[in-house]
RNA sequence: GUGGGCGUAGCUCAGGUGGUUAGAGCACUAGAUUGUGGAUCUAGAGGCCGCGGGUUCAAGUCCCGUCGCCCACCCCA
């Protein structure tokens, strides 16, 4: 079976599969379109140095992850590995920022270099909600909302656990980062090899480490919350109790940390148990200094993204598909006849599957297979009489119904 | 990148300690049934046993390598 292969970590959709994808998609679109997040489509590629600098040089997306290639004309691209930053791209190559605030809904393939397994590929595909220009903790609410509403709708939230975080603005995040380091510093020798390294590039992400060694130091390690000024400790606040209000459940989690380095402020994750190692199945955060650092004028935003592939699994299996009616022509005149009358039908709104060979019984068996609610049989007789024989067939019951009168007879099938 | 498991028909899988024409179920095609589907029966088609090498009189089976898939670490959506 060797030979033509999808590219490892691709996957194809095949209509049953895919109508899972879009339940997801359609759901969210449609929750975030109420709270007036308009859809929009980026580029699924980039200058490299759009993901490179927002996201920070040593994340793992970065270091690690990116498929980046060279273009003929000799342009560093990448495969956009997330959605935030063409958000702020565009942002400030479209001169969106004189109509602020930005609500955008996108959805669409992302691509990472990475060891596929459940719930991981290297092409997959988010929703992602993104609103820039409020940096009242208001923003952050309606963000975790929209989400929340989303999951809900898919019926899901209650599978889900919704963790939540203050990152600190830049100044609780300088302090908490010296009051780390220095507690780590006397550790240091007891550190995991990564942790280590970690240590002067990234050190907060320690704190996430699962190695049961620097877990048992984390334990003793400062805390977040201690660290915090005043104004972080406030915008926390405010946006705990908007979800008190919502009725919008969470738990604190100090660990949580997201791995992308734009972030401040409220970091979050929808998680779930159901889905293996790869829990996470709508998290973002709190992102003011993305914009500026990509060189625009100082925008706040918030937004996050959801895993359709993740999120398809945990609902289960797709709807089924509509099931269409069954045109059955028999022999020549028929076929002929019945070309004109399914385009009409199907012009008219209705499913309607003409198969393209085969005698009636050969027919009948495939408009069984694919389900069809019903069947229109064309014949000789039925020609000659200006009609149609419906067969219902769940029921089995079928009568004749003049050509004139088809279509409405047919909707009783919708 | 690191570990573990697995690669046999379109799909799900059998094929003790090597032994000659490689099997089943589902699906597919045809017929039983020339204007009536689902059920049943009969027949048929479908396999470089992932790939390459090695051991052997003999390899789907044992050994080495390689590629791929799955799961986990890691990271995240």
């Amino acid at each position: 079976m060797a030979g033509l292969q999808p590219v490892r970590g691709t996957h194809d959709l095949l209509p049953e599969e895919y109508r899972g994808h879009r339940r997801v998609v359609e759901t969210a679109r449609a929750v975030a379109a109420r709270a007036g997040y308009g859809e929009m489509s980026l580029p699924i590629f980039e200058f490299t140095e759009v993901f490179q600098r927002t996201l920070g040089e040593t994340s793992d997306v970065v270091t690690k992850e990116m498929y980046t290639f060279e273009d003929r004309g000799g342009e560093r691209i990448t495969l956009r590995p997330e959605a935030t930053a063409g958000v702020a791209r565009a942002l400030i190559s479209g001169g969106l920022t004189q109509d602020l605030p930005l609500k955008v809904f996108i959805t669409g393939p992302m691509f990472r270099y990475e060891r596929p397994q459940k719930g991981r590929l290297r092409q997959f595909h988010q929703i992602d909600i993104e609103l820039m220009g409020v940096a009242e903790p208001l923003g952050d609410i309606e963000v975790i909302a929209v989400g929340a509403q989303i999951l809900e709708a898919l019926g899901v939230l209650d599978r889900t656990t919704l963790e939540i975080n203050t990152l600190g603005d830049a100044e609780s995040r300088g302090a908490y980062r010296d009051a780390l380091v220095e507690y780590l510093s006397d550790h240091k020798s007891a550190l995991s090899e990564e942790s280590r390294d970690r240590l002067d590039r990234n050190p907060l992400r320690i704190l996430d480490s699962k190695n049961e060694g620097d877990r048992r130091i984390v334990e003793g390690a400062p805390q977040y919350g201690d660290h915090l000024n005043a104004e972080s400790r406030d915008f926390f606040g405010a946006v705990l109790g908007g979800l008190d209000a919502l009725g919008i459940a969470y738990v604190q989690n100090q660990r949580l940390v997201r791995g992308l380095d734009y972030y401040c402020h409220t970091a979050f994750e929808f998680t779930t148990t159901d889905l293996g190692a790869q829990g996470a199945v709508l998290a973002g955060g709190r992102y003011d200094g993305l914009v500026s650092t990509m060189g625009g004028p100082a925008t706040p935003g918030v937004g996050w993204a959801g895993g359709i592939e993740r999120l398809a699994m945990l609902t289960g299996a797709p709807e089924p598909a509509p099931r269409p009616i069954a045109m059955i022509p028999i022999g020549e005149a028929a076929i002929a006849a019945a070309l004109p009358l399914a385009h009409r039908l199907r012009g008219a709104g209705l499913a309607v599957d003409l198969g393209f060979r085969g005698n009636l019984q050969r027919r009948m068996k495939r408009a069984n297979k694919i389900g069809a609610r019903a069947a229109v049989l064309l014949g000789e007789d039925e020609l000659a009489a200006g009609a149609a024989t419906v067969r219902d067939l769940d029921s089995g019951e079928q009568e004749q119904v003049a050509l004139s009168a088809l279509q409405d007879y047919l909707t009783r099938f919708r």
